[in-house]
DNA sequence: AACACGTCCTGAGCGC
DNA sequence: TGCGCTCAGGACGTGT
């Protein structure tokens, strides 16, 4: 479910009713999410006061007083949302979080790919070291024309896979890969290495375009995502390819979209305006 | 029954 | 042969 706009979506949601709250207990309901939950590192952030809530690539962070940072991942199913302490834990909410103004937080993850865990930092602002090797945010000055002509330098994968690479993007999934390389019109098949330098500086454009785009539309909604406030996204409605097969392109007029599987996940593009 | 918006692991293949 | 890297594909729960 959650790519960059949706992490960045729930992050923005949680942000006011988490900032200032101090942390008054912790409940597990699993043993394991993508790897076991630690409790012990869970309950020690029970007594210190959230001072923050960032973003990066996909992740999460929810800073704590002392340096303390819980690092959240959604993976394919994740979700949080804010409720009072009283509403009823619905199948599968794994950790819930006890506030001090009588709400709670929660994550909820039906396939359980998420991760949870706890990080000490160097100092307030930081990020945790295990993710100091990111590569640079898709809306930050480092992500541009010349960056991804030099990580498409000398690979033979197709554009899409480097594209979905999160040690090579940060944050770019399935969705947001079809509709970008739709925007720059670049074929998703294409070797990576073969593309030009504008081309390049193309789909930069294009991959910063379709992120702002949908976090300023709160997301995508294609099954079930919801913010931390219970609301859909809507950027599905203003998808131009991705779930779109045998429909008209909605840029060119003239192609229909077709769907064809790579590295085994679906991929949406248009035969006529993509090269 | 096929497919799902993510990541990790394994093993094949390649160049040196 | 071996090392290091790249890349494809399966596995991981559950829901629709």
């Amino acid at each position: 479910m959650p790519e960059l706009p949706e992490v960045e979506t729930i992050c923005r949601a949680l942000r006011p009713h988490l900032v200032g709250r101090y942390l008054r207990g912790v409940r597990t309901f699993v043993e394991a999410l993508r790897q076991p939950l630690d409790r012990r590192a869970l309950v020690s952030l029970v007594g210190r006061r959230i001072v923050a809530v960032r973003r990066r690539a996909k992740f999460l962070l929810v800073e704590f007083t002392d340096r303390r940072l819980l690092l959240m991942h959604l993976g394919m199913s994740g979700s949080c949302r804010i409720c009072p302490d009283n509403a009823p834990r619905r199948k599968h909410e794994h950790i819930i979080w006890e506030l001090d103004n009588g709400q709670t937080w929660r994550y909820g993850d039906p396939r359980r790919f998420g991760l949870v865990q706890v990080q000490v930092i160097r100092k307030r602002g930081a990020l945790p070291s295990c993710l100091c090797g990111l590569p640079p945010e898709p809306l930050s000055r480092g992500f541009n024309g010349a960056y991804l002509a030099s990580i498409c330098r000398g690979r033979s994968r197709p554009i899409k896979s480097v594209l979905l690479d999160q040690t090579l993007v940060a944050g770019v999934g399935n969705i947001y890969a079809s509709e970008a390389l739709h925007r720059a019109g670049i074929s998703p098949v294409r070797r990576a290495a073969t593309l030009s330098r504008e081309e390049c500086a193309r789909l930069a454009h294009a991959i910063r375009t379709t992120l702002r785009q949908a976090i300023a539309a709160g997301g995508t909604t294609i099954a079930d995502f919801r913010s931390a406030d219970g609301s859909p996204g809507g950027f599905q409605v203003k998808l131009f390819v991705y779930g779109r097969e045998g429909e008209p392109c909605r840029r060119c007029r003239r192609g229909r979209i077709r769907r064809l599987v790579l590295s085994s996940r679906s991929t949406y593009y248009c035969p006529d305006c993509q090269r």
